[in-house]
RNA sequence: GGGGGGAUGCCCGAGUGGCUAAAGGGGGCGGGCUGUAAACCCGCUGGCUUACGCCUACGUUGGUUCAAAUCCAACUCCCCCCA
């Protein structure tokens, strides 16, 4: 590799967020020179990003952190039109108002990560339904169309995934490119944008946005991507037993959060500290080249750093002792998912499986039914054989709570109102 | 516009009159091993029921039949080829 001068691009690579870089060098020679603007798009197809958006949102605080300007742009207008990158299908329409909600819930999550603000290197954060929606169809394909040829977008992976999988493609989201390298024209025009980054999904679509800003104003841009995140195992990153690995509080609790990055595999430990954490690269080799049992620690800096960036630093604390007392010491963890029972329901009586139904631990009768066969069912630490089993009111403890356990992992504490 | 093919459980995919809640795989869940890891091994995997059983399910709607995912008709959506 060449080597590089500038700060945030050392920073890229070094902490293994580069996959693929357009013009790497002349990029290097900007951000050496002066700021850089750049900009990442996020869909609004759900109320919270989840993991996924994890790696460009590190990206975008990289970049201002090494002194340059993030934008981030919220694709309100793009998901109307719907993104066929990497999808072997396409997806429902969503509606204005379903998109602006989720746009709403969404934006909260970046002020955590970077600085907004008037300032030289503070955080913008836009909208493209802003200049998309105002578009008129007959001017937009007059001025761009024609620099886009057909033969050139059905060589995009987007475009021919589909048409391998024989999947329909359809003209609505084959536009999508072309919204998309619009965006960047735009934001080239209005900031001064000059580098777009993203998943490595979206190398097709950047590509098209820095041709299209160098063809119509004869402007300088870069693209750059971040690899595709899978654990060393090959599964996709960002899933928990409890689902999506969400960003927002209200969809994923700290605690829950804390432990998906607690259960990271071993293989993968440096790569995320990497990734996920701002630790110095030294304290990171140190920390991976704990070896067996005592990797587990490496796993709790891991989980704790990174809860601390997203929901603060007494959530890390919460969870790390909810933790070490539900897993270290068989104890309860004050943090751990409570669902709330009411005390005459108690007082009567309830039947194994359904108390594991309403902890949320089982998603019908049968399935606790189940749980308890498989051997998997336990309150306050020991094991259910019986579906009829009752709980009552003489099981709450002295904090008053019952704690239901499904498996090594999941443990709900029923509290009594 | 003409011709051909297709739609099955969370996903992929077998099944072409009863033995089918539907093979197999993936995913998920539980157990074992261990370190709250990976890999590996075992079990479970529509709903309601302690259970006998009942209900819902093979694109939609109707029909044939004692009996239909399987046969017929119409409809919807999709794919491919020709124009």
């Amino acid at each position: 590799m060449t080597n590089l001068k500038s700060n945030f691009l050392k920073s890229v690579t070094e902490r293994g967020y580069m996959h693929q870089c357009t013009g790497l060098e002349d990029l290097d020679k900007k951000a050496t020179e002066g700021i850089v603007t750049a900009y990442i798009g996020f869909d609004c197809t759900a109320p919270s990003l989840h993991v996924g958006s994890l790696l460009p949102i590190m990206m975008l605080r990289t970049l201002q952190k090494t002194g340059h300007k993030p934008i981030v742009l919220m694709g309100g207008g793009t998901t109307l039109v719907g993104d066929p990158s990497g999808k072997d299908e396409s997806r429902k329409l969503l509606t204005e108002d379903v998109i602006q909600s989720n746009m709403d819930s969404i934006q909260k999550v970046f002020a955590k990560f970077l600085k907004f603000g008037d300032g030289p290197t503070d955080a913008v954060m836009v909208n493209n339904a802003d200049w998309l929606k105002t578009l008129n169809y007959l001017e937009f394909l007059r001025d761009f169309g024609p620099h886009f040829t057909i033969n050139r977008m059905m060589g995009f992976d987007s475009v021919k995934l589909r048409l391998d999988r024989e999947q329909p493609l359809t003209f609505l989201e084959f536009n999508y490119m072309i919204l998309q390298a619009y965006d960047f024209l735009a934001l080239n025009r209005s900031y001064g944008c000059t580098l777009q980054m993203g998943g490595s999904d979206q190398w097709g679509n950047i590509v098209s946005g820095v041709d299209l800003t160098r063809r119509v104003d004869g402007k300088e841009a870069y693209g750059l991507t971040t690899p595709l995140l899978t654990t060393s195992s090959g599964a996709k990153m960002g899933k928990t037993a409890a689902g999506a690995v969400w960003l927002n509080a209200e969809q994923l609790s700290p605690y829950d959060y804390w432990q998906y990055w607690r259960n990271t595999e071993d293989a993968d430990v440096g790569k995320f500290l990497r990734l996920f954490t701002e630790l110095p690269l030294a304290e990171i080799e140190r920390l991976e080249s704990f070896e067996g049992q005592e990797i587990n620690e490496a796993k709790k800096v891991l989980a704790n750093e990174v809860t601390k960036m997203l929901h603060g630093e007494d959530a890390a604390k919460t969870a790390q002792e909810t933790a070490e007392k539900t897993f270290e010491q068989g104890q309860l963890g004050q943090d751990l998912p409570t669902v709330d029972v009411e005390r005459a329901k108690l007082d009567d009586g309830i039947a194994a499986f359904s108390a594991f139904m309403l902890a949320g631990l089982a998603g019908s009768g049968g399935d606790a039914k189940r749980l308890i066969k498989g051997g998997g069912a336990r309150i306050n630490d020991k094991a259910v054989s019986d579906i009829n089993h009752t709980v009552s009111a003489a099981d709450l403890n002295d904090d008053g709570v019952i704690k239901m356990s499904a498996g090594k992992k999941r443990h709900v504490l029923l509290r009594a109102i």
